[in-house]
DNA sequence: TCTTAGTTAAGATTTAATCTTATTAGCGAG
DNA sequence: CTCGCTAATAAGATTAAATCTTAACTAAGA
């Protein structure tokens, strides 16, 4: 788990990455890391951008956006809810799932209602009053498999 | 599971919804309703608004994206991926997957191996090849519970 | 038919995210 | 340490999804 006060260990983490994936080790990217770092929470690009004003007064919005994207791909972050970009509907309301192709970003409805009767762990109930859940399954489907390999 | 030719009992249950919700059954309401009961994909506004360019020309996408959240509001369809309006970030890059406070959006980590490790059902397995599982869980926190109940 | 509250069309607005371009700076070679 | 190349950045324009505003319209009950 990566998370806590950035560390001389966090540091050469990302000194080391940033080599074998041949990206300059910025200021920008520096800064972006160590806020990310101290927080343990699921931050936006704006609030990370808002937080650095002090530190570093220029930094682009775009800047962030950028380098929050290339920790993502180096895997020192996850984006949340990338699958699509926009809001879909489905005419299908019925307990499901989503399986949705990481390639053509289709969407395919799957049934599993052994799951959906499964009880939550005692932590989740905890935390409180538990509405509806929901899956999604990502992967590369048949039709994509079939191009590409 | 609702879906297929618009029949004369969907134009019932549509009538009576719109009745005991206290709305008017107008011409664009019912045009979008056939139009989403006649696919079985996940449209989204934009899409839906281009198809009914020939029977509605001068209909607005602004009309679509309400009626649309009229019909969730219904349960006549399900909008996805709503919790979040932007992308977050999340330093946590360990499995693991949210709870997220339909009221306050709070997002909090759940962790849960056992799920991690169950087998996916058969049918998904054959829709391609499986990446990763992400589990969204919604539902009002004990924050937010304390508040208002 | 008349009335009115709810609904819509059109276009402005908001806002997340990306693109363009000139400038800057990391870092390896010398 | 300095130079020079190339990747990276800042700034502002741009794109696009979604919502808001306002005047005109219409469904449905009186």
């Amino acid at each position: 788990m990566v998370s806590g006060k950035l560390s001389k260990q966090h540091l050469e983490q990302l000194k080391q990455l940033c080599n074998e994936a041949g990206i300059k080790l910025t200021h920008q990217r520096l800064e972006i890391f160590r806020e990310l770092m101290s927080v343990s929470d699921h931050p936006s690009a704006e609030l990370i951008h808002k937080r650095l004003q002090e530190k570093l007064p220029t930094i682009a919005i775009d800047t962030v956006y950028r380098t929050l994207t290339t920790f993502d791909e180096l895997g020192l972050v996850k984006k949340l809810h990338v699958m699509n970009e926009r809001t879909l509907f489905d005419t299908n309301v019925d307990i499901h799932h989503h399986f949705i192709c990481t390639r053509c970003k289709e969407v395919n409805d799957i049934y599993w209602s052994d799951f959906d009767k499964t009880m939550l762990p005692e932590v989740v109930e905890s935390m409180g009053k538990v509405e509806s859940r929901h899956l999604e399954i990502h992967g590369v489907c048949n039709s994509c498999l079939d191009k590409t390999g």
